[in-house]
DNA sequence: ATAATCTGATTGATTCGTCAATCATTTTCT
DNA sequence: AGAAAATGATTGACGAATCAATCAGATTAT
């Protein structure tokens, strides 16, 4: 019954395994504060075998941010492919969505938080995260519209809207650390929700 | 006219312009990536002065951290004594000298989410900043309960519009980073606002 | 008033430890 | 057997902290 994998698989396997363990201990311990010989520990091989794999400490760091925003991206663009129906609808199904994203990818978060702090240490990456950001304002931008011609939404710019919306799902993060758990997260797609529009009926 | 100052209070003056250079350059480069040697070229002193002011680099550290702190806590505490009137007018008020504050002390700003960030890292000044949180929640109970009996605010726990302005207020910092000059901090404030209540007439 | 002495602040070369990256060797595959 | 991958000891660079030497400015003595 033993799994038959590829050498291509397995090495798949172990990169992964390797840089699931570099995102554990960058968004723990940061970049500088993070030992490569600690990662190799952490993911179960020898520290020569990191550097088979990834090129430096530095290359580690890039992809352990860029791989799991690539996946976070796919939740903030093509809004009105992943949420169907009236504005507010989607803005809620939306805002629960991404309230869930960040109350469970935490770890990652702090890696994003990172790379905001600290702009000029990592232009590239913070450029990622400013076309993250412009990709939001346009995807979101038509829902943002037809939802203000509705009456439910505030006439601001969809661009303000946007990045308040995400300033306090950023901030959340920051704030709330240690309730993950709990019913939290429900009052806070409720406040986020407030940054649209007025809520008319509450659940 | 020469100033004829005491030793002491030159002391005072180097100490600061010490902590003042560790304050800039923590904020931009964090803890482990900032060299002691940086801070006493930017402070005009040899290296070797940092450690007759200070004990270690985490002692600096710390005072950076800690300092600045106790001065923007005033702006969070006792708010009624800062700011009178109707709920809506002292919330308005305390929002938009938050939000100026906030602008100013850019900065500082990123010494405080360097912590948030690592609270295993600096559980002491990480603790500091928690009784921060709580001491405001204290300090703006009385003002949204009068506002919800009013029925100017939202019928939510004090705990959660706090936080949600506090996580907001931290988010903006990490979103708008570099539209620090422009008058988005007049729109920033009005979404500010929205989580307290539903704004009736707009400026 | 001026020189001699004292005090303690300032300096930066040196020390010591840490860690990323390399690479010669061993192990594991086919 | 031979190639590829894994290993970890070694190396070299870097940086915090120390400390012995220097210096400036105040105090005392003549």
């Amino acid at each position: 019954m033993e799994p038959k994998l590829t050498i291509d698989e397995k090495k798949k396997i172990k990169r992964s395994t390797i840089l699931n363990a570099a995102i554990k201990l960058y968004s723990e311990n940061g970049f500088a504060e993070t030992k490569v010989a600690e990662i190799a520990k952490e993911a179960g091989v020898s520290f020569g075998t990191v550097f088979t794999y990834f090129d430096s400490k530095e290359a580690l760091y890039e992809s352990a941010f860029l791989e799991p925003l690539e996946e976070i991206k796919t939740y903030f663009i093509e809004i009105e492919k992943h949420f169907k129906g009236e504005p507010l609808e989607v803005v809620k199904e939306m805002i629960d969505c991404h309230v869930q994203l960040f109350s469970k990818r935490n770890e990652y978060l702090r890696i994003i938080q990172q790379v905001l702090a600290r702009p000029d240490r990592f232009p590239k990456l913070f450029n990622e995260l400013n076309d993250f950001v412009n990709g939001f304002i346009v995807s979101i931008h038509p829902v943002i519209e037809v939802g203000q011609k509705l009456g439910y939404f505030y006439e601001e710019p969809t661009s303000l809207i946007a990045k308040s919306y995400l300033s306090i799902l950023n901030g959340m993060r920051l704030t709330f650390v240690d309730e993950s758990t709990s019913l939290i997260w429900k009052d806070i797609t409720r406040q986020a929700l407030r940054l649209f529009g007025p809520i008319i009926n509450e659940g």
